[in-house]
DNA sequence: TTGTATGCGTTATCAG
DNA sequence: CTGATAACGCATACAA
């Protein structure tokens, strides 16, 4: 590897001028200067980061650990982070947990080993983080929690209200008139299972049209949301409409109306939530209730960056509005 | 931060036993082992890696540039990358370019700063990467070419066989007795589309059914392929089949077919290529020439670790071989 | 404006 | 077996 010392030395200076030329730092005459970039440039020299951040204490970097970056709802995420870090000089270190909580302790480990400026972190559903890790991780460097609750975390969260998403699903329905509702929501150990269900249950329970045998808590995936779809839709008098925790989940009930031969929306009204690009490829459209996914990513990276630059330093919870996104998949009741 | 003395000074050692201690090298008293143990316990200790990496001069960090992260052919290819990474104790730097060189530049830059081990590099459509930051990164780190062809580039490459992919998907339209066939593919300035270009007229030509006036050149979008069907759908006669250049350009087709009134297979056969994994999603399932995507990951990256690992140490090219996945969106000519 | 010298937190060499 | 100590490549305080 050539090294600032090379630079220095077919540059005729010393190594601190070199230093200050490459940083923009100090004043140096434009005779050096230019010496000093043609050395650069006919060595292709290119300063160390690892050296430069043993010096100054800071890396440049930060990292993200996400559950599963097969899950569509990630990648817009992750661009959103990788964007906001972009901004400011960052790069990112990305980490997929599988939501085994000893990989996301690998993970944590390594980067508190690298000296990341800051790590977002998106717990698990079943992980039960290592609470000394975290303390460790947040005193060096800033933590922010994403998109699923870290019971007991301090620091910044960054998630969309979900509460308030899965009431404005629920009310759609019912300004459609639709009474017979089915849910196939997240489990309830997730945080974000666990407060869909409350805006779901409070809107419809209002509404006299909550029916808890309606109701199902599964997992994240296409197949999950297929087997409660294909249950529920057996049952007489059929439900007119479903409430899907997630828009994988609604895919799943798409898929399960399509092969039981149940005509979407005529026969059946579904929403998703979540507002994945991917809602666009299905037929019907679905209808859903969306999250700022990548500007929420890109908060997050700010915030790890330049906590400061994020006005109310005191409010650590950024809550995000969800909204409804008219798709295709729902009508009114005829 | 808490460095090697800290836990030196605790534990009575000097710092070189500490040191020895946590590489578990050399040979140490079992009486200082466990002081020092309980010193970096007490003390939360974590080693600097980037102190350690000043010194060993080796990072256990590898880079990937990718094109696009909402591309859902990306997420897989990283989740084999970090999967192959994370297995030699590697973890993962991450840069998206949106397929602009200059942000290819950035990223590369980066990544040759922090002396990355080695860069798994995909290639934006358009990009002609600077041939000298290439050069200098394939001089202190590994470089490997993966997707999509980087002309001049003498390393690794990791791809899938597109002309025999493309061969297959056509053979099978033919054999199902479709002769008007239309093709929409990627355009033919990047390798992809001109590899698949190649294997589709090939064998399409070879049955004289080859028809210029029915193909397109596309983007890797599904508005691209949505746009692109419509047209050709207009044709008369209607061709009974279409050949898509990739997994996303066919659920565009897809679209165009259901807003025109055409149901697929019974009117229209489609085959994509790729194999993401939602093809699932749609209806009806997409029938795919698929590629062993997680594997090429896994394989990219173990070349970058591990070089000599993989066999045949002369072979550059790695070339996998992709497979029909059928699904419901092909049928027998009627 | 420029150069010299110190130290960042490790690993590794060399003595003891 | 253990401990001083010299780098690693850079930024920076201090001198000149």
């Amino acid at each position: 590897m050539t090294t600032i010392r090379d630079v220095a030395k077919l540059a005729g200076v010393s190594i601190a001028t070199v230093s200050r030329v490459i940083n923009g730092e100090g004043q140096v005459s434009d005779a050096l200067v230019s010496r000093v970039h043609e050395a650069v440039r006919r060595l292709g020299y290119q300063p160390s980061a690892v050296a430069r951040s043993l010096k100054t204490a800071a890396t440049e970097m930060i990292g993200i650990v996400i559950p599963d970056i097969m899950n569509p709802f990630f990648p817009e995420l992750i661009r959103g982070v990788e964007d906001g870090a972009r901004a400011e000089g960052y790069v990112t270190l990305l980490g997929t947990s599988g939501g085994d909580a000893e990989r996301e302790r690998e993970y944590l480990g390594h980067l508190g080993r690298w000296r990341v400026r800051g790590v977002i972190f998106i717990p698990g559903r079943h992980s039960v983080p290592d609470a000394a890790i975290l303390a460790h991780l947040a005193r060096q460097s800033r933590l922010v929690n994403m998109d699923r609750r870290l019971d007991g975390f301090a620091g910044d969260v960054v998630m969309v209200d979900n509460a308030r998403g899965a009431s404005i699903a629920a009310r759609h329905l019912l300004e459609l008139g639709h009474r017979r509702i089915a849910v196939i929501n997240l489990a309830l150990d997730s945080s974000v299972g666990a407060e869909r269900a409350t805006g779901y249950r409070s809107v419809l329970h209002e509404a006299g049209a909550y029916d808890e045998t309606l109701v199902r808590y599964g997992a994240y995936t296409l197949e999950s949301g297929r087997a409660d779809a294909t249950e529920l839709l057996s049952h007489v008098p059929r439900p007119t409409a479903i409430l899907a925790g997630t828009d994988l989940i609604a895919f799943g009930v798409l898929q399960a109306a399509a092969a039981m031969g149940i005509q979407v929306p005529r026969d059946l009204s579904v929403v998703g939530f979540d507002g994945i690009s991917l809602i666009e490829v299905v037929v019907p459209r679905l209808t859903t209730v969306a999250q700022p996914t990548y500007q929420m990513g890109r908060l997050a990276a700010t915030l790890v960056v330049r906590p400061d630059a994020e006005g109310d330093a005191d409010s650590r919870e950024h809550l995000f509005e969800p909204w409804l996104d008219p798709g295709a998949s729902t009508r009114p009741l005829s």
